[in-house]
RNA sequence: GGAGGCUUCGCCUAGUCCGGUCUAUGGCGCCGCACUGCUAAUGCGGUUUGGGUUAAUCCCCAUCCCGGGUUCAAAUCCCGGAGCCUCCGCCA
């Protein structure tokens, strides 16, 4: 939810921001009706409340003979504050629809214009030239012995699949390394439910128009998470934080579910769209007047994760028509896949400001003791299947053999190659053993 | 899955049986003032959150886990839900 006190002031800047996105700025009008046809009715419900308090007071105060008459307006009272609250009712549903309808104002440098408009900002690493017919990351895991497509279907039905040997052993490798640095950073590791109730589903926004992607377990009322930046910012709703001078860093692992409704046809291939994998998200909760420096953090921890794993990359500044709901500007990065000759989304960082918390009602304390909502802010450190697919195609060899990224190493026994037909026997750093 | 207990304005707590005097008690913490050579102690005052109104103050409304209901009137009575705790059953 956007700030209500920014939509009267500033009507002007919100319609802006609704242009730059290419959505309605007529709903901010609508929005502005909303919020006065509100106060209206707040304030008549008020005043009848005040006054049927009064009378009600009466009623104990009155004299046997005077109580009938007083019990009577005491009623009369009662019966016009039900009705005003009634249409008090009706004015804030309306108003928290209209309210609803506005996606988040977007940040001053966000690049207008829609899904092909987003800027690079920066292409890093070298993109890698093969002599010999590259093979996607399917045909590579099979050799491997490391993905079973085939199975995962089996089991579980298109866009599931089993990692075996080497790919399982690079699933914890991966969740380790990002894990570590993440704590080296100084974010707190948090192992976050994978399952959560309506409210912090509803309140990160997924149930609005990422609805139709969400699994839901009917019986229980209970949702499976599509990324962990939902149990982790449903983690402090309704409270108030202690924010140091320093934002306050989580880095979660969780399994995330995505029903991927309407991509029919796209990415059927392997493990670049499932509908499910492990990630390690990061997640800050920080003033909003630190939000955008804040942002380019996140941003550099996932650039040096990737470098960490020798992948060529860009990064892209997500255009406003592109922006999700509660984001003000997102970055995505886009590593190389050979097998497709391009960039694709690896991981993505947004600074919602204080769209997510407003609905969460998370809030920090100010210099004068007032509680003020704070930023909050999400950004991908290791999607985990998808950046298996990364690695396979992009460190392939001729042979069939990948070649493991140093950073790796300590946690795949220290080989440096992952061969056709070799058995990992050692999943512990050497120098551990 | 079953049975019971609990949830009060930062923390602890009184109040709930028996509706109005609750505009919620007291302690701790915190803030201010006074006193004191300084600290401590003491005294006095303040200290939930949100909304409405306002130039600001004042004031008004809501808020006793949440949502409904009964009533002129609900922290208090009734129904539904959530969370925590205990016990029984089952279980990795």
């Amino acid at each position: 939810m956007i700030d209500l006190r920014l939509v009267r002031e500033h009507p002007d800047l919100v319609k802006a921001s609704q242009r730059t996105r290419g959505a309605d700025e007529s709903l901010v009008d609508v929005l502005l009706a909303a919020d006065a046809a509100r106060r209206e009715a707040v304030r008549r419900a008020d005043d009848l409340r005040a006054e049927q308090k009064a009378a009600s007071q009466a009623v104990k105060k009155a004299s046997p003979e005077e109580r009938p008459a007083v019990l009577e307006r005491a009623k009369a009272l009662a019966a016009q504050v039900k009705e005003a609250e009634e249409a008090q009712r009706a004015t804030d549903a309306a108003l928290r629809e209209a309210h609803l309808a506005i996606p988040n104002v977007v940040h001053d440098d966000v690049p207008p214009g829609g899904e092909d408009d987003a800027v690079t900002l920066r292409t890093v690493g070298e993109v890698p030239t093969y002599d010999f017919p590259v093979r996607d990351h399917v045909e590579i895991g099979e050799l491997l012995g490391a993905i079973d497509m085939e199975r995962g279907a089996k089991v579980s039905g298109a866009r599931f699949y089993f990692l075996t040997g080497p790919g399982a052993l690079l699933e914890f490798a991966l969740a380790q390394l990002a894990i570590s640095r993440a704590v080296a950073a100084g974010f707190t590791p948090v192992i976050a439910p994978a399952l959560v109730r309506p409210e912090p589903m509803e309140g990160t926004g997924f149930l609005g128009a990422h609805a139709e992607e969400v699994y839901k377990v009917e019986r229980d009322d209970l949702y499976l998470v599509g990324t962990s930046e939902v149990p982790l910012a449903g983690m402090h709703m309704n409270e108030v934080l202690d924010l140091g001078a320093q934002p306050r860093r989580y880095a979660g692992w969780s399994s995330c579910f995505r029903r991927e409704a309407g991509s029919y046809g796209k990415d059927t291939r392997g493990l670049i769209r499932v509908h499910w994998f492990d990630k390690v998200e990061m997640f800050s909760y920080c003033r909003p007047e630190e939000s955008a420096a804040e942002h380019q953090r996140l941003l550099a921890w996932e650039e040096e994760f990737l470098q960490a794993l020798e992948v060529p990359y860009r990064v892209v500044d997500i255009a406003a028509g592109d922006l999700g709901t509660s984001a003000a500007r997102k970055f995505d990065i886009e590593a190389w896949f050979p097998s497709q000759g391009t960039y694709r989304e690896l991981t993505s960082a947004s600074d919602c400001a204080t769209f997510q918390a407003r609905r969460l009602n998370i809030r920090y304390r100010d210099e004068d003791g007032k509680p003020q909502t704070v930023a909050t802010l999400n950004g991908t450190l290791c999607a985990i299947a998808r950046t298996i697919a990364c690695l396979l195609e992009v460190h392939q060899r001729a042979d069939g053999s990948v070649h493991v990224p140093k950073a790796l190493r300590p946690w795949l026994g220290g080989v440096e190659l992952l061969t056709p037909g070799m058995t990992l026997t050692a999943a512990v750093p050497p120098t551990a053993a």
